[in-house]
DNA sequence: TCCTAAATTTAGATGAATCTAAAAATAGTT
DNA sequence: AACTATTTTTAGATTCATCTAAATTTAGGA
């Protein structure tokens, strides 16, 4: 019998940022770029791909980058799973704001223990989303980007609602709590100013101007 | 200003044993005991006990042994309360069994974030004890054992409620299970066997016959 | 095709956490 | 006081995860 497969945190936390690097679809990710990803060094990330393409989670090409593999994909989506469903877990049930769980999930992503995330998915009555609008891969691995777009990209006078943030920066976040922008809002484009590409929008009721940084941050489902 | 304080998973989990061999008192705990505890080597203990003082956290004299400074008794003691109050949260939130919780919190314990333990405390409502009646040190440090003895201790005819476990062990708390015999149940001693010392006990109105590795295992409260 | 800049890997070092084997210190016993 | 068994420490090795500096490969012009 072969000895229980098991992964570092050092080892999870690579895959993990290969698979949000796109390392999932056929095109190779390159070293530099997981190594700027992680705050790390190229060198560091090569030796990593070494021990994980051992370890049958990644394909590694030398010069060339890795992809995953499907034990590697299979791996990735049950961290995603785990870091997403402690996100809810924290703001849900522990009145966390959506500004201060990300740190917290990066670490209880790691915890070994399929009984307890399943209890906790139970818990919290099975979400779809994260509190930040990204969707929570299943216990079984099914995984669907939300049909979205950029604000930005929303033409005038068309509506839609609110369902996600690219940037998840604290500051941004806590911008959206001032302005009292939060998912599930409706929102509707009332004009685009050419110079800055602000643009002036109806939410809630109320009209409020944003600049073009913040529109291309927030992801709206458009609606009629 | 100096570097931010920070101690590893392996210092910590150092730092527990110390403290349940009883390093918080004035006694010495010797390398070997502290290996056999956490099923290492004694050469290991002692690299790591010179880097526990080097930190601070414990006094080392060598050749002797290690007892936790004023500092190791303090993160002892966080370390025990996160410990304890995720188990609790495990049994009444998450409904796992009293013998499952240990592995898992032996891995939560080590999640840093002052926030999240004090919001699970909150959630949990304060528990002052775990699900094997183990005392939950506060926030602020204070910690108290509680008044109880062994079940084999107690006299003929006298009565006692249950309020913890001395082995924690699956096969031990499965037993309990399977006899219902849960903490807060009144356990009276009907007659005690001399030649094996087991005994008869009374508990819920049945009549039950245990052995002595039972009831030197069980921990009450007498009262009449 | 040849050259060069950028990306990537290799080589060698470091610190944490562990081990084994050997040396040293301690404690109990004549 | 000397001997010996036990405990403890030291010395040296290993694996993981990281780094820096140097060597190598790739790719994009000239
Ligand atoms: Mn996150
Ligand atoms: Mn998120
Ligand atoms: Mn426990
Ligand atoms: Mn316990």
């Amino acid at each position: 019998m072969r000895k229980a497969f098991f992964l570092t945190r050092a080892e999870e936390n690579y895959i993990k940022t290969i698979f949000h690097l796109g390392g999932n679809e056929t095109q190779l990710i390159s070293t530099n770029s997981i190594a700027e990803e992680m705050e790390t060094k190229p060198s560091s990330v090569t030796d990593m791909a070494k021990r994980l393409a051992r370890k049958g989670l990644v394909n590694y090409v030398r010069y060339q980058g890795v992809t995953l593999t499907e034990k590697g994909k299979k791996t990735a989506l049950s961290i995603v799973r785990k870091h997403r469903l402690w996100e809810v877990f924290l703001v849900k049930k522990l009145d966390f704001n959506w500004d201060e769980v990300h740190e917290v999930a990066e670490q209880l992503e790691h915890i070994k223990s399929e009984k307890l995330i399943d209890k906790i998915d139970e818990l919290l009555d099975f979400p779809k989303y994260d509190p930040h609008g990204d969707p929570i891969p299943t216990k079984s691995g099914e995984f669907q980007e939300r049909d979205k777009q950029l604000l930005s990209e929303l033409p005038i006078m068309a509506k839609g609602v609110c369902v996600g943030v690219k940037d998840t920066s604290s500051s941004f976040l806590q911008y959206l709590d001032k302005n009292n922008i939060a998912l599930g809002h409706s929102i509707q484009i009332l004009e685009r100013e050419d110079f800055d590409d602000s643009i002036e929008i109806a939410i809630d009721g109320r009209r409020l101007h944003i600049s073009n940084q913040i529109a291309s941050n927030l992801y709206v489902k458009q609606h009629d």
